[in-house]
DNA sequence: CGGTTGGTTGAGCTGTATCAAAAGATGTGG
DNA sequence: CCACATCTTTTGATACAGCTCAACCAACCG
């Protein structure tokens, strides 16, 4: 999912968490360096969207790229049967506006107030045209998002409500760690329900979850925005479920 | 995901997906073009992989990438705690070969006997790097799946089993429509393990929904590999999920 | 302040996983 | 071509996890 950085060398996106700020460490873990945004400065202009405004829509023709310098954003799709599923959630220094046939494929929608740089997209063209390496820049972007949603479909498959939510905040860990440290705390700006449509949960399964994390010791809520990781390692064999022994091992053999 | 390198696929260097999307109209999946396979050719060896057997595994050094020719193929990947996910299957005319940081990011294996065109990377690179439009259309590719995976996420994202099925069928179907169009039978080379593998769902599940959508004269197997959809509008009610008209696990009574 | 939104908690229902086993396919060597 | 061994699919019984419906609480806001 767009927020997630695992940190990658050529690809990484944006490891830019919204609790520090200096573009310096892991440069090149960065989507956009300081030296490349100066680049794009010129056409970018500042907007500020209020918690819960719809920056654009499914569907719409992409007029912008947005490059976030404050705030949360959460990507939404509508279903064929009009529930709505969350397909990830940007931070700083994330780009959205993904676009197909000029269209953008998703809603993006402001889960706290944020501000953006907007980058009109002719300007844009016109620059990455001679610009080849921030072009590059913005391909590794869509290469990334691929990843993530590889990533979210491998958390889907699995059925275990606090599997999920482990997964969930342990991503959410990761996005905001700078350089793959292992923070304790975790910053939640989405609602619970915002944690149940990106899982496939109802925000009342997303409570207790959290609930009973919280008994067994693994966490620590003070309020429903902030968590603290406990146990490390409890949670951690949660995350990864190391738990019972479900498929015979030898299978991935066979003829050729 | 803990310690996951992100990274770039070296083919699609040109190519500026933000911008202007997939030029692809509707269902049409990227595909390579008589033409643009005659150009590959020169570089290109046929192989043969039994039903099974395994092209490639995950993590592994890409060394080449694959067009296949015939047969069926699985994306398959490991969770952490072992158990495997499918994220996806390939049909002749699709690529296979996804890599990040010079490494597959999936295992890719046989359902079925399967023929494809082994394209070595150093090769296909200085292809590419002469031919813009070749290196465009393995850029869509990547594209195409990123889409894919996030429709995947949207299937997942609902709990019950009857619509993930109904999708998984409809995904099928389109896949195997030569233009969009609405076929009535559906091949399935994949077993009932593969499918729930797919859609985070156990075999025995699967095998239940395929029998009540059965009984409820909804579709039709004549074998196990074989679907049939017999009432298109009910059929569809589901996939969409449009109400909430449940399929009742057994006793249907009123046919049509 | 009452109204609203988001979060938590409870009771009951339903559907899926699980465990188990039989029936059907598939492939092999005799 | 059959018989056997193996794998796949199906079916059954049961337990349990998550959904639904609903009430309640806390924080926020006009």
């Amino acid at each position: 999912m767009p927020g997630h950085r695992g940190a990658s060398p050529r690809l990484a996106i944006a490891a830019r968490p919204f609790l520090s700020g200096p573009a310096t460490d892991g440069a090149r873990r960065d989507l956009l360096t300081a030296q490349e945004r100066e680049r794009l400065a010129p056409i970018a202009s500042l907007v500020r969207i209020e918690r819960g405004a719809i920056l654009f829509r499914q569907g719409a023709e992409a007029t912008a790229i947005y490059d976030i310098a404050g705030g949360v954003l959460k990507s939404v799709t509508l279903r064929p049967d009009g529930t709505r599923a969350i397909l990830g959630f940007f931070f700083p220094q994330d780009i959205v506006g993904l676009a197909e046939d000029g269209r953008y494929v998703s809603t993006v929608q402001a889960v706290s107030s944020a501000v953006l740089y907007r980058m009109p997209l002719p300007a844009l063209e016109r620059l990455l045209r001679r610009d080849s390496e921030l072009d590059h820049q913005f391909l590794m972007k869509a290469c990334h998002e691929l990843r993530a949603a590889q990533l979210h479909v491998l958390t889907l498959g699995i059925a275990r409500a606090d599997i999920r939510l482990a997964r969930f905040l342990d991503l959410m860990r990761q996005i905001q760690a700078p350089e793959g440290a292992r923070l304790a705390f975790i910053d939640l700006p989405m609602s619970r329900a915002d944690i149940g449509e990106y899982l496939g949960l109802t925000p009342e399964t997303v409570s207790r979850v959290f609930a009973r994390l919280q008994r067994a010791q693994i966490i620590a809520c003070p309020d429903p925005h902030h968590v603290r990781i406990v146990d490390e390692a409890r949670f951690h064999a949660i995350a990864q479920e190391e738990a019972r022994p479900r498929v015979p091992p030898s299978r991935l053999s066979a003829a050729g």
